[in-house]
DNA sequence: GCAAATCTTTACTTTTATGTCAAGATTAGC
DNA sequence: GCTAATCTTGACATAAAAGTAAAGATTTGC
């Protein structure tokens, strides 16, 4: 299980624009040289971000990317669904083996593991907004551990 | 975030073994059959876990796989581990974009996120074995859901 | 000890994901 | 309106993952 390297990339670029101040931006060659990726990746990101309602892209001189919403109110649950392209929903079709549809299509005994895994992962990622991805690292651990220790704490049963 | 190949049909391969009876065995034609894979991309996944001390192959007439512990005692925690090949650990060195180091190198405000989602995705996956991915989808749904369950009753801050 | 069945291992091919490039379109400022 | 800066878009190139193939090694049973 692993982040691919457009999530990865396109969440860094999302941060980036997630710390400027109001009405503030960044041009591509900027962010690109802010992660240390290429301007016509960059662009890339960029463009399905756009696409997808993150930001707001302004061209000609003076252009440039910002957020197209409020840093506290963009989820990553959200952004990731975008940047993985929602793999869950094609995650049945893609191993098929040889054939043309999964020999366990029907009746699944490692579905609801690979269903209930990503249930997890999008309700912890529902619970932090890029405006907490925002500063250095000990303090996100901080905000993160807060958040996830809410949800263990008092476990009895 | 997604499973790999090598994640999703290795895992399957597994859950075939563990339903087999007391000294019972599989070939690889037989397990590819199975699964709906070659022959050659199972020998290569049972080599793999062959490696790694979760089957035990015997080769000749009468040869095949087993699992060599109780499949009540394989966690899918160790297994994931082996098939993704330990992602967690090397990846800020795979995502360096066109530089030799990660730019956040030492201070990522993204990091513990991807820490964390891991460590939650680990957790998860630590309570449940082998021998609860055998049978129908509808029961395994029902012994994920118990053991998801259990975390979060009761929760009170 | 020979043959058939089976796993093992390495090299190779194919597919998919990633990243780059170049031409086009838009805007600001002169 | 012209120029420079910028985003946009689709085609292309590269790299990584996945899958295949073939030759080798081991075991059983006759």
């Amino acid at each position: 299980m692993k982040i691919s390297a457009q999530e990865e990339y396109g969440l860094r670029c999302l941060v980036q624009l997630a710390a400027l101040g109001e009405g503030e931006s960044l041009t591509l060659p900027q962010i690109a040289g802010r992660e240390g990726i290429s301007a016509a990746n960059a662009g890339k990101l960029m463009w399905l971000l756009n696409k997808a309602g993150f930001v707001r892209a302004i061209r000609g001189t003076k252009g440039g990317y910002s957020l197209a919403r409020l840093p506290g109110e963009i989820y990553l649950s959200e952004v990731i669904k975008i940047l993985d392209a929602d793999e869950i929903n094609t995650h049945c079709e893609s191993y098929t083996g040889v054939l043309d549809l999964c020999v366990h299509n029907g009746d699944c005994g490692i579905r609801p593991v690979i269903v209930g895994l990503h249930e997890i992962v999008q309700d912890a990622l529902s619970q932090i907004t890029l405006a907490q991805l925002v500063g250095t690292e000990a303090k996100v651990d901080e905000r993160f551990h807060r958040i996830q220790g809410l949800k263990n704490r008092h476990v009895s049963v």
